[in-house]
DNA sequence: TAGATTGTTAATCGATTAACAATC
DNA sequence: TAGATTGTTAATCGATTAACAATC
């Protein structure tokens, strides 16, 4: 282990690493290889091997990885054995499928503990236990429930202004939905979860000029 | 314009170009620079030039880009000025979301035309004009409406099966929304939209050991 | 014309892969 | 011990950035 700068290509894999191991582990596999992981994931052993040595000699030359220990060491270096306070802004379709979807907390500790819209109809009501709350809250809520990471599910148009009133409110993280560029001061950390994105680079690799009859 | 092999990460960007040109031409922004654009998505403008410059020449010297043009020349890159049709399967929470969220299909022509979803009951119900049929249908249905893309919205368990009905149906990308990793053969492309991913890793550049009184 | 900005080549930087000594 | 596989250094590959001639 040695203490480099860890670039960011190294930590967005680690949550796919993470998935598998959860996946063997359920299997039951007790010890894997670089090689096994890298075949499974379509990577490079080298790469694996290289990844999780920035943060600590997991394995056992000759042996491999032992899958429980690999995912207790991993779930440290995302920080998932702490809980993690989110709040959720926009209660439209993704916002309920985010609330509903728990997924994310069975595994990990990240909680959607507060829910805010900016429609005066929306607030009050109920997703999940959670009582959607008006925008003039966001700010103390995040202070008293110690909210570290903000979601943004709302209109393109609204993303912007949203994302002020997360950094106003001292929030360290953006999960950003909408598609929409945003900009935020150096130290607020935004990922972009826009599947817009996704689809349209998608798109880029179709074939040319499919016969369509029509 | 020079015919190399364009690298993944080039192609990840035009989404992004697109968006915010798209937003400098509703504010009616009639021409723009490389070094403007790079100002407004962090970016150095000579990546800019250089991701534009693979696929035409599409600047004037002194000038700039032209924002309308230059959005009609991405989206044909994206092959967004043809229609192309889409699938989906999984009528969960995050099923309705993107079935609901027209988003894409305002400025790209990107449709979803088909749904499924395996659970009995929710066989027949409408989505958004559709009518959710069985996994049965889901070949035949490809087929005869040219469906060329499929979305993945089902549990993580259920993910692998619906890649291979998606394969054998003969599609040629696959938006994932579930939290696996699909094996797929070489030739079909798989986007992963997962945003469990984006939120482990944006978990990561958390401060460590914020104190926490509880 | 003078100023601005492209398209592109060359230089730099960083990330991936290969190779192998260490060792279980 | 012999075989396997790590952790890590060195080599390769690819992507980003700087620089500048071309030109609007």
């Amino acid at each position: 282990m040695k203490q480099e700068k860890i670039s960011e290509a190294v930590v967005r894999r680690l949550p796919t690493y993470l998935q598998l191991l959860h996946e063997l582990d359920r299997r039951d596999v007790e010890t894997v290889s670089s090689q096994e992981l890298g075949d499974l994931l379509g990577l490079n052993p080298a790469q694996i091997r290289k990844d999780l040595a920035y943060f600590g000699d997991f394995g056992r030359k000759g042996v491999g990885y032992d899958v429980q220990n690999l995912i207790g060491n991993i779930r440290n270096i995302l920080k998932l054995n702490q809980t993690i306070n989110v709040a959720l802004v926009g209660t439209g379709n993704l916002g309920h499928a985010l609330c509903n979807y728990n997924k994310y907390s069975r595994d990990n500790n990240l909680k959607i503990v507060a829910v805010f819209d900016q429609h005066p109809n929306k607030i009050g009501t109920q997703i999940n236990n959670l009582t959607v709350q008006p925008m003039s809250e966001l700010k103390q809520t995040v202070e008293e429930q110690y909210i570290r990471i903000g979601i943004i599910t709302v209109p393109d148009d609204a993303a912007q202004s949203v994302a002020n009133q997360f950094v106003e409110a001292g929030i360290e993280g953006i999960l950003n939905f909408a598609p929409a560029v945003l900009k935020v001061p150096d130290e607020i950390r935004v990922h972009y979860a826009d599947f817009t994105r996704e689809l349209l680079s998608l798109a880029f690799y179709l074939e040319n000029e499919r016969s369509k009859t029509e």
